[in-house]
DNA sequence: CTGTTAGCGCATTCAA
DNA sequence: TTGAATGCGCTAACAG
């Protein structure tokens, strides 16, 4: 059996309340005391039951990452490390993650998510690939449940979220290219544009192309998927242009991998007859030959920024209205294929 | 505020404790009165308060995950794989799964470890890249905290425990190759021998080689490390031997790519030339070109399968005392590169 | 500054 | 089969 306050209490001869004044500062204990207090919690390895704690304080010190069967399709690779920085930021304010996955034999959908808050098992919730304006964000606003988007909010729906600038990202990539004296630059889409990162990118694109050549040639538009595969097609069509691009930006790296591939296989020399870019900075851009620059999303510091926002929102630092809307910059890591 | 059992009570006209029985079964309710109390249940969405009934109960219906800095070195997607899996486990039984991540500023590296049973936020727990034999193992097996070690228990430890079989893994490289009709068939460790995984994977490899041609050059076993150019030096010397090798079985992707790509360098065609193969079925495995064939780990199952034994341990289904050892098989990707 | 005590929401024992 | 009462471990209001 674990030590409870009790024990301690008794152990360093003080009432319960002293030891629970010392442990949370919510009262002066004289030095002294508390001394006796912190050795006999040392000794009996006392932590405080958190359920017990919990019941009172209507707290969990817990905080709940929602994932989205939708968020799958995104790299392995960044979801975690999402979760790290959440991990991180939550371990400073002595918070845990729980994880709370949709699961497949429930009525509806977001039950999963619902039942973090109706159970209260955490004190707020992290929601990835979650598409907002429906009925659980409803319900979760009404009962004021705080919690985080991480992504970009819809625009009917008014919430906290955290997310990386893709916009801002495609912008970078064209003007890199740009700068290496590239005119004719050409895009592929991650994934279909329902997403919203897709969406985001294709508009950073189309408005650097704007900026710095006064327009886009719509022919220089090519739409990619999740499918393997993807990028193939694309490239060949791409290449086979009459004023053919001398620059392309995949909208994924893996896309960029086969982009490579492809224009090798077609006699094309990466970079120097063709610059590729890829995007998300994955360990594909790192193990590809040429090695991709990337446009690396700061999926770490989301992670981290969410929890602390989702905190604060917790603790009361900050409003439930006043929505904060955290925009993270994208970065260039520049490598041999562009 | 959300619903109590008390509001359910007076909602369906019973007492608090027929609602309970009710809930859990522990008591018959008349079917009719039943019938009231969930539809009260339904319409006031009501869920337990975990903390409350975590208190009485002395369960929290949580499963730990502890991941260790060691864990890090691993490939992401494959970690994320593991925590998927325990997470499916886990909701079919109605668990949840709370990530414990090491905290740097942590006096004692296993403190996080630790804290998770002394705080009882959770109800047993799995720890990844751990190395036992140490005190916190000590401290859970007397306090006879239910928990189960992903990975190779050190001869010393007797544990619950579920395992890739890397061993195998390395064996079944080694028989393809072997029925591809190559002989000369070297192998580059994924890491340091400390690691367990590369010990093991070193140990099938080893193992086949005698099976299949009654003895190991070990002239053929190269040294790998984490570092991202491991696998360019080993490739190297290997080729230059007297009598080069004809294949090459990388301990991770990552380093087969590497070897591909030295390999391409020195003008070897793979796998005409050199058949090259990986380890960990990754996303490099797919994305390399040519594809790289690998042995996969079942990671998902693994964290499954951990759940499962966890879960069991945590209700009583099993003894803690006679420990579970589950070891899964590696399968085979074959691809192009071999 | 410290001790006594009530009550958080639920499961459960004892009576009815 | 159901109702009333008790206590889980902790925090905090109230006395002292």
């Amino acid at each position: 059996m674990a030590a409870t306050i009790k024990d301690v209490a008794k152990a360093a001869g003080v009432a319960v309340c002293t030891v629970s004044f010392a442990m949370n500062g919510s009262a002066h204990v004289a030095e002294e005391t508390k001394k006796r207090i912190f050795e006999a919690i040392d000794r009996l390895n006392y932590r405080p039951n958190q359920s017990a704690r919990g019941l009172v304080t209507k707290r969990t010190n817990n905080i709940g990452l929602a994932v989205s069967e939708t968020a799958d399709g995104l790299e392995n690779g960044i979801l975690l490390d999402v979760i790290k920085g959440m991990g991180q930021a939550a371990g400073n304010y002595n918070y845990d993650v729980m994880l709370s996955f949709q699961k497949p034999q429930a009525a509806r959908p977001d039950d999963h998510l619902l039942d973090v808050y109706r159970k209260q098992s955490a004190d707020g919730l992290i929601m990835m690939g979650t598409k907002m304006g429906e009925t659980p964000y409803r319900e979760l606003v009404a009962k004021r449940f705080p919690f985080v988007l991480l992504g970009r909010p819809s625009s009917d729906c008014q919430c906290h979220s955290v997310n990386a600038d893709n916009e801002q990202g495609a912008y970078l990539a064209v003007e890199y290219l740009a700068g290496k004296g590239h005119k004719r630059i050409a895009f592929i889409t991650p994934c279909s544009l329902e997403v919203d990162a897709s969406q985001d990118r294709l508009t950073g694109y189309r408005r650097a192309m704007s900026a710095f050549f006064g327009g886009v040639d719509d022919q220089l538009i090519a739409y990619g998927s999740f499918a393997s595969d993807s990028g193939y097609a694309e490239t060949e069509r791409l290449l086979s242009l009459k004023e053919r691009p001398t620059a392309i930006i995949a909208g994924r790296d893996v896309i960029a991998s086969r982009v490579i591939e492809k224009a090798t296989d077609l006699g094309y020399k990466v970079p120097d007859d063709l610059a590729v870019m890829g995007f998300d900075n994955s360990i594909i851009s790192q193990a590809a030959r040429p090695a991709i620059t990337s446009i690396e999303l700061p999926m770490l510091e989301m992670g981290y920024k969410a929890s602390n926002l989702l905190i604060q929102l917790i603790e009361g630092g900050i409003s439930y209205d006043d929505t904060q809307r955290i925009v993270l910059p994208c970065t260039l890591h520049a490598r041999e294929s562009a």
